[in-house]
DNA sequence: CGGGACCTTGCGGGATCCCGCAGAAAAGAT
DNA sequence: ATCTTTTCTGCGGGATCCCGCAAGGTCCCG
């Protein structure tokens, strides 16, 4: 058995080999590599079936390798090894993996003991192991109670890129009328909503532009998730009948 | 001397001890704590003159907790030592840092002998050290080539955090136009200005919402930075006569 | 003192956003 | 098949945003 690891921190680089090394007796070989995109590479040279990556790196972050990882062979098992629970690191990864596949998600601050397990449960037992913290993350954003609708989901999205209504709307194939009921949606859901009728108020609020902070500050949304949605709107835009 | 040491990662936690008792073996003491507000009071009970940290903690980022140690008593020494070289770190700290006090900024991705190097430049030597790229990001970000005033960087906030033209007038004490032209300078500076004219176009933004997303990702604005603002906000909000 | 560079402010108008209202279409439920 | 619930859609209007235009104001320089 061979195992893959990604990661860009020197230190938790070593860190991880040493834990494969000591959880994984029966492991014959590890290679490391320092961002997605080698990662990448690497996976398709050594066909290796056994990754524990980070999320978060540049160029390539976490969960874009893993999806082009998983594009190729589907039976992949891939650990992810990162420091935040962050809900769009927790719905971007279940977003992309395959149905049936094993894999797993423990936190960095997670112990020793925790991680070797993981590695084990993972790549011998072939179950999946979750994280608590990350589980609730899950269950909070899947089973709706406080939770996103992937409707709801995407159109935040748009409106962090900075899109128009009509632009949404072309993209989504909607109408700009329902752009907007699925944003006074989102307002109610994020807490943004204005009770109409009180416009002396100074301290009053762009919707908008607010429903992005909320997001970002409940971690809704983060850096990576921006990014990654930024690729996908360049794209579409290549690809759009010019003008 | 005495050395303390605020980061969250166990890991890099440990690290950094080690690379301390190293680098200064006329060190007599060292602590650590995991977080900022811990940090905080350690370094009032330990009247500890020495510290490193990272930014990027939480409850209490390093920047609110330099603000503070540094309020309490400035002539501390505080070497930053942070993953990485965001322009809203380093706009954060130097904004906080007192006239004539001896600091650091080295990111993680240095080499152990430049940690040790700036260890000892730092609290021996008394002079300052700040990483090449974090340099380069500060001479961009002041020196106003390519870079933002504290005026637009503030405005660039305010919209970040949701705020209407008008909230931003009030809070800024300005005129409703004088905000927007504001916006307008931020705007071209952000390379979202639209030319005027294109009105055909699908591909159209909402000038507002992009400014922040383009901020974010260039780094100009990160979470630790919303946070600090939005903190700062609902203080303002208490503050004023109600309504 | 006059001229120039820069910032601020008001005005006006077109574009966009926010959203109540109500009919049409789609998806389920009984 | 019919009823219910949800979603999509157009219309309309008030609030906000974006910005060109132009009239001060401040500061500095010659």
């Amino acid at each position: 058995m061979k195992v893959l690891i990604i990661e860009d921190d020197p230190l938790h680089r070593s860190y991880l080999h040493e834990a494969v090394r000591a959880a994984l007796p029966e492991c014959d070989g590890v290679v490391e590599a320092e961002n997605g995109g080698a990662g990448e590479r690497l996976a398709r040279d050594w066909k290796s079936a056994h990754i524990v990556m980070d999320l978060q790196m540049s160029p390539r972050n976490g969960i874009e390798a893993a999806r082009t990882i998983w594009k190729e062979r589907p039976e992949t098992r891939i650990l992810f090894w990162s420091n935040y629970s962050d809900e769009a690191y927790v719905r971007g990864v279940s977003r992309i993996v395959p149905v049936g596949a094993v894999y797993g998600y423990v936190l960095k601050s997670a112990s020793d003991d925790r991680l070797k397990l993981a590695l084990r449960s993972i790549f011998i037992e072939s179950q999946c192991v979750i994280d608590r913290e990350v589980r609730g993350m899950q269950q909070k954003s899947l089973g709706n109670i406080n939770g996103f609708t992937e409707a709801e989901y995407e159109i935040l999205v748009d409106i962090a890129l900075g899109l128009t209504d009509r632009a949404i709307a072309h993209r989504r194939s909607l109408s700009v009328r329902s752009v907007q009921n699925r944003l006074q949606q989102l307002y109610v859901k994020l807490g943004v909503y204005q009770p109409l009728g009180n416009q002396g108020d100074d301290g009053r609020f762009n919707l908008r532009a607010r429903a992005v902070a909320v997001a970002l500050l409940r971690k809704l949304l983060n850096h990576n998730a921006l990014e990654r949605a930024e690729a996908d709107l360049t794209t579409w835009l290549a690809r759009q009948p010019h003008n």
